[in-house]
RNA sequence: GGGCGUUUAGCUCAGCUGGUUCAGAGCAUCUGCCUUACAAGCAGAGGGUCGGCGGUUCGAAUCCGUCAACGCCCACCA
């Protein structure tokens, strides 16, 4: 019945939110890539686990719930995508125009895109559809470029030249937040650097000095990870504190295969301790090496093509692939003599994470940049002031660092498929320097130029940058962009919607998304985005292995909820769930999922099952109706509490425990009348209606199934949901507490009884009688204890009676008569074991409260207990023993 | 190299500012039940020196120190 309510919920417009007098309550998605399909993550972060979890709790709250989706354009993944697939149909990229490639780039996003969100709709997700939204489409793609403008316009975009990370595939630059560093296993190549001059190195035996010297002269030793790069170096550099290498002041050395004559220089930046603290210095491919090529004033040499492909820069390797060159130079310095020994070595090699199987490489470009430290100051102060709250709280210390330490971020990509840069440059010589305006239009952006670089320049002479803006530069708006707030600030949407309520997403997303939607909801609404941020935890198979595709441990989702149903799945998947922590996916808990919707299933048919008479309504059931509300006061005061932590888990399996422990288990058998026997009308109604809060409370956990009950509970209109019901109850009173409390005596009585049969092996019909101690009510909940425990008779009694089995609660001793079935020999071991371990614990008791120290300073109250529970051991040895005297 | 977090029952986790909701929940396990809503169930039971060591205190799972293991984030040591 699934894909009927949803239908219906569709057909109602029931998911849809318009601005109006309720208080409302946002949650925007976290964007999935336009052409992606739905995995475990995303069922768990982005969607049942807790956005529409809150979203449908909202509503029962009486908020006007808006969940926007929508998907992100995914700028390299996507355009990755589209390259692979018209490679594999002999299509380079490099062959099409612009043009040409975005129009395969939109086919394949039209052909693919919007997959996962029908999936989302298999799963429940109560989204605004209407809304769904695109970060390339048109609203979207105007904020950007406004946001481009505008903030060009303020000075904080800039065009620099700056040592970037290139990934060498995708062919486009990252951000530094983009490249990802593993460990690996490599090697550290110490390569010979002989010494050039005729002049003679300036040395005497034992003056600290280490000299290398063989036949071939004198030479310096370079340890690298990176001889594919020699071919750049461009100096040597010591460190002028380091006695090892004063030898090699002043002179020239000569790289190794190359033959160029390269001059050592001095620089504190090198380790004296690293290696033999003689350092190559590759200007064009290390950041490093880059600065002191800046402060010595060295030649950089970029001996890498944009591909990792080795330049004709280079004297050597021409075209070879930069990894093979590695392998290649290897063996040709060893060949040559060149290479003094080889050492494994762990470092650290930056992957771009979208190609992970590409190491990214420094490189030197001209690229657009956004300037951080006015950002980072206004968006540090919301979440340290807890205007923004996160889940866990351990997250602000990462993002305050993070902050703190912010560099600028790089904005700009070498792909086709995202959103062009807004800027044209001024054709003109190469030499000259670079003249541009950035401009929405190119009208607007003739004029700018006209006003800036003089009137003879024409419409010609502009060419827009070929670049496109780095995916997150749309995604930061995305809170903002949903409700047109750059396009038409102040409109009404706008004005309801924001700031967002709720952020559900992972921790892994915190600088690209969070950190940045912060800045772009604090410069462009002087508000925050949302009020508080979930991040969730990271799906683990069960023995704790990140879920990957390469792994092959990611089930898929559909084929779970074809096997469990969406219910049976959301709730596996939330009980698997902590707040806070990793998810440690096994699929029996959706089993378990599955068979709560079973068990809610079949109270619904006993309950439907029962007939109604015109009969007087026992005081028991009135009774048992008042515990029922009072307990689901208590529960849903209890899981609110929990939703407000965001402990959605907890919240679940506390609503699981109300229905299959306190409804199922006890009430239900409270008021269960005799088979065939009719049910007062009072009673059978006050239980629908219990039923029915009870799928309000299960509702947001699992939709289907608390629909299609409620749908039964009682006649319905067309159009009337259990979605769109609200739940309001009152606070759990002192007299609710009371009534809990007598009651979970009562249950205490019962679950007596039931043991003592379950040890003697008596059937549950077999009525018994039950000695109850005077001076404690027996009377109020005795009705429910004789139907409940199958007695016959409570008998209040100063004395219990010969052969009796007997429990305790507290200090109250009831007894079950038992004749014969008594086996006096282990009973009266049983009871002597018991006055041993009493014993002991008033020894330790009475220690306790010989200690003078503890008497004086522990507050009176705990004295107090300490003394009750000497009093209540002793009169539970009494009780024992006469026990005891008695099978005797 | 810095920072953060975790460690409690076989598993996954609760236990807020030290003292009767202090050793808990769900699952798993064991035992007995095909009881008339449900065996995908019901009833009952067992199971932990709260990672190790040391300290503070009358009193520590809880506070402090230290060690260990695991995890995450940041950082330019070739």
């Amino acid at each position: 019945m699934e894909s009927k309510w949803y239908q219906y919920w569709l057909d109602h417009k029931l998911f849809s939110s318009k601005p109006d007098g309720r208080e409302p309550y946002t949650v925007v998605i976290p964007p999935p890539n336009v052409t992606g399909v739905l995995h475990m993550g995303h069922m768990l972060n982005n969607t049942i686990q807790d956005q529409d979890i809150l979203v449908r709790k909202a509503r029962l709250d009486g908020k006007n719930a808006c969940w926007v989706p929508g998907t992100d354009h995914a700028s390299i993944a996507t355009e990755a995508k589209v390259v692979n697939k018209l490679a594999s149909q002999g299509i380079k990229k490099r062959d099409l125009t612009r043009e040409q490639f975005l129009e395969h780039a939109w086919d394949w996003t039209n052909e693919h895109g919007g997959i996962i969100l029908k999936q989302l709709r298999r799963l429940g997700a109560s989204c605004d559809w209407d809304r769904t939204a695109f970060t390339m489409d048109e609203a979207r793609s105007e904020s950007v470029l406004k946001v481009f403008c505008d903030l060009y316009d303020k000075g904080l975009i800039y065009r620099g030249l700056r040592m970037v990370n290139w990934d060498p595939k995708a062919q486009t630059v990252l951000s530094t937040e983009e490249v990802i560093y593993h460990d690996e296993k490599s090697h550290l190549f110490h390569l010979k650097y002989y010494v050039a001059d005729e002049a003679p190195v300036n040395y005497t035996e034992g003056d600290g000095n280490v000299v290398h010297k063989d036949s071939k002269g004198y030479y310096a030793v370079v340890a690298t990870t990176r001889p594919e790069t020699i071919m750049g170096d461009t100096a040597m550099c010591i460190n002028p504190k380091d006695p090892k290498n004063q030898w090699l002041r002043g002179h020239k050395v000569i790289v190794p295969l190359v033959n160029r004559v390269i001059p050592v220089i001095e620089d504190r930046y090198v380790d004296v301790e690293f290696g033999t603290g003689c350092l190559k210095v590759t200007p064009a491919h290390d950041i490093n090496d880059y600065q002191l090529g800046k402060t010595h004033n060295l030649e950089t040499i970029d001996i890498f093509n944009p591909d990792g492909t080795i330049s004709d820069q280079s004297p050597l390797y021409v075209g070879m692939d930069r990894m093979e060159v590695r392998k290649q130079i290897s063996k040709d310095l060893q060949e040559a003599g060149l290479m003094e020994k080889i050492e494994d070595y762990d470092n650290k090699v930056g992957y771009s994470e979208r190609n992970q199987d590409t190491a990214v490489e420094p490189r030197l470009c001209k690229q657009w940049f956004l300037s951080m430290k006015h950002f980072a100051d206004i968006a540090l102060p919301p979440v340290l002031e807890g205007k923004i709250k996160f889940y866990p709280t351990k997250y602000v210390t990462t993002y305050k660092n993070w902050l703190e330490n912010i560099q600028d971020w790089c904005i700009s990509r070498q792909l086709w498929w995202g959103h062009r840069i807004p800027a044209y440059f001024i054709n003109g010589n190469e030499d000259e320097e670079e003249r541009f305006v950035v401009a929405l239009t190119k009208e607007e952006a003739l004029r700018k130029a006209q006003e800036k670089y003089g009137k003879d320049i024409t419409m010609d002479m502009l060419s827009q940058d070929e670049d496109a803006l780095d995916t997150w530069f749309s995604s930061w708006l995305w809170p903002i962009s949903l409700f047109d707030g750059i396009n038409n600030p102040g409109n009404e949407e706008i004005k309801y919607y924001y700031p967002t309520s709720d952020l559900v997403t992972g921790p892994d997303i915190i600088f690209f998304w969070v950190a940045r939607m912060i800045m772009a909801g604090e410069e462009y609404l002087k508000d925050v985005p949302f009020r508080n941020v979930y991040f969730t935890g990271i799906v683990r198979d069960e023995i704790g292995r990140k879920m990957s595709k390469s792994l092959g441990n990611s089930p898929d989702p559909i084929g779970l909820i074809e096997k469990y149903g969406a219910d049976g799945v959301r709730m596996g998947m939330l009980l698997a769930a902590p707040a806070g922590n990793d998810i440690l996916f096994k699929e029996d808990l959706c089993q378990q999922g599955a068979a709560f919707c079973n068990k809610i299933w079949n109270a619904f048919r006993l309950v439907k099952g029962w007939e109604q008479a015109d009969i007087e309504q026992p005081e028991a059931n009135r009774k048992a109706i008042a515990w029922m509300q009072a307990t689901i006061r208590t529960a849903v005061a209890e899981i609110n509490d929990l939703y407000s932590k965001y402990r959605l888990n907890e919240a679940l399996m506390s609503a699981f425990k109300l229905f299959t422990d306190e409804f199922s288990g006890w009430y239900l058998e409270m008021i269960k009348p005799a088979y065939q026997a009719p049910i007062d009308a009072a009673t059978l109604q006050a239980t629908l209606d219990i039923f029915e809060q009870l799928m309000k409370i299960i509702h947001p956990f699992m939709p289907f199934i608390t629909e299609e009950l409620y749908q039964h509970i009682a006649e319905r209109k067309e159009g009337e949901s259990i979605m769109v019901s609200t739940l309001t109850l009152d606070a759990p009173s002192q007299a609710d507490a009371q009534l809990i409390a007598q009651f979970e005596h009562a249950k205490q009585v019962i679950s007596g009884v039931r043991a003592i049969r379950q040890s003697k092996n008596i059937s549950p019909r077999e009525p018994l009688k039950l000695e109850a101690p005077a001076g404690v009510d027996n009377t109020t909940w005795a009705d429910t204890i004789l139907k409940l425990a199958g007695l016959s008779e409570i008998a209040v009694v100063g004395k219990k009676s010969e052969g009796t089995q007997s429990f305790l609660i507290g200090t109250e001793e009831y007894a079950v008569p038992l004749g014969n079935l008594i086996d006096a020999a282990a009973e009266i071991e049983k009871a002597e074991t018991e006055i041993k371990r009493l014993q002991g614990f008033m020894a330790g008791i009475q220690k306790k409260l010989g200690n003078e120290r503890f008497v004086q300073n522990a507050p009176a109250q705990v004295v107090e207990l300490e003394r009750k529970k000497l009093s209540d051991a002793e009169s539970k040895i009494a009780a024992l023993q006469e026990t005891i005297n008695s099978l005797k």
